[in-house]
DNA sequence: TAGATTGTTAATCGATTAACAATC
DNA sequence: TAGATTGTTAATCGATTAACAATC
């Protein structure tokens, strides 16, 4: 496997994506330049770091006028989107499954929500907040239909194990985890865990003890 | 500052929540003891990994049959939680504000979020799933009121800084924040970010480049 | 030019892992 | 006892930071 030989950490890679909308935005207020120490103001990083994840990807900045913003935005977007775009799906259709879907509506055509997924017939054979949501016992047979790559896991804590088997099973190779449970996956799946719970009760361990372990 | 000289990190307080979910259904499973090597498999760390994390707490193992669960718990619990409880406030009662409120409601009464706040005189001044639901202008007095001291941020990008302006002005130390913004705060405020974007693009990036960064 | 920034390497820092004597 | 696990330290690993010559 040489194909490419030294990955960029899950940091940089996180970093990369947040530098991104970082550009984008400042795009749209019509700034053609920036200087790696702004945008590591931006992004709460230092400068060094911004500059050692750019190199990462082939910066292509100059030391009098800083990285041009829309080469720089399409340098970082041609490292991480893949060229076909990619699909996900969602599976829990929720409370938290519909604030999922609202969030991701209209954002990046090339990763975008194509399936929603339910146990509960009032919600599923329709369309909810722009996309179209299964019965999930059709899991399997839609996802290789529909080609989906990833998946977000907005299930409860009993049903996520289950849930990931199924995605697993039908192809999927990154789950975005809502579930406060840890799930086993088999080697080359990637996991992502978002648990409101241990992140909020971090914030209010931290906040006590103010200062200590500060950002 | 000489009260706790060595703080325990950020990876440690977050996994220290992780085991003490995990107690918990232990305990609802009739479990009295469990050894390192079976939490470990649980949370997905090492088993080396957590007697590390149980020493910073003052563990209480034996050789033979490992932690006693229910007293682990409990000292878990004082070493994260505040003995007076800790009360939490939520900014933006949109989708993503209800699914916080949702997946929130009657967890840990030691950490509850106690009040919410929105923009929207719909929303305002009545009790959506059995939080209070306030005016943002009112913001400051509530919070003071109601000696909330962290809170969560689940308003759009652009109203992030403003909110947490007014959120540490009114007192609060801490921030969970849900909008894909990097938030600006004095020193002594702890931040901690939830972006839904980011990790979604982590985890397609890391699907499409299986097994090179696996967990 | 002088000055600030870039690309890039070396030094530092912190967290994870491995190791092992002590324990029951 | 023999064997597995604990508490704890030393070794390893990786990421962040600092440094600096090259650039415009």
């Amino acid at each position: 496997m040489a194909p490419d030989a030294s990955q960029p950490s899950r940091h940089t890679v996180g970093r990369l994506s947040l530098y991104r909308g970082l550009l984008d935005r400042l795009l749209g207020e019509g700034r053609s330049h920036v200087f790696s120490h702004e945008l590591a103001a931006l992004a709460g990083a230092t400068a060094s770091q911004v500059r050692r994840d750019l190199m990462a990807v082939g910066s292509v900045g100059s030391p009098v006028r800083g990285y041009d913003v829309r080469a720089l935005a399409d340098t970082i977007g041609r490292f991480l989107d893949a060229p076909e775009g990619q699909r996900a799906a969602l599976v829990g259709v929720g409370h938290l499954g519909g604030a999922i879907l609202a969030f991701f509506a209209g954002r990046r055509p090339h990763l975008s929500i194509v399936a929603a997924f339910d146990t509960d017939p009032q919600k599923t054979d329709r369309v909810i907040l722009g996309c179209r949501c299964y019965q999930a016992a059709e899991m399997e047979k839609v996802i290789a239909a529909e080609k989906i790559d990833v998946a977000v896991l907005a299930v409860p804590a009993g049903a996520a194990q289950a849930a990931a088997d199924s995605l697993v099973r039908a192809g999927v190779r990154g789950l975005l985890n809502f579930a406060p449970v840890r799930l086993r996956v088999p080697e080359g799946v990637f996991v992502e865990d978002m648990d409101m719970a241990v992140s909020l009760e971090k914030v209010a361990f931290f906040a006590r003890h103010a200062g200590t372990a500060d950002a």
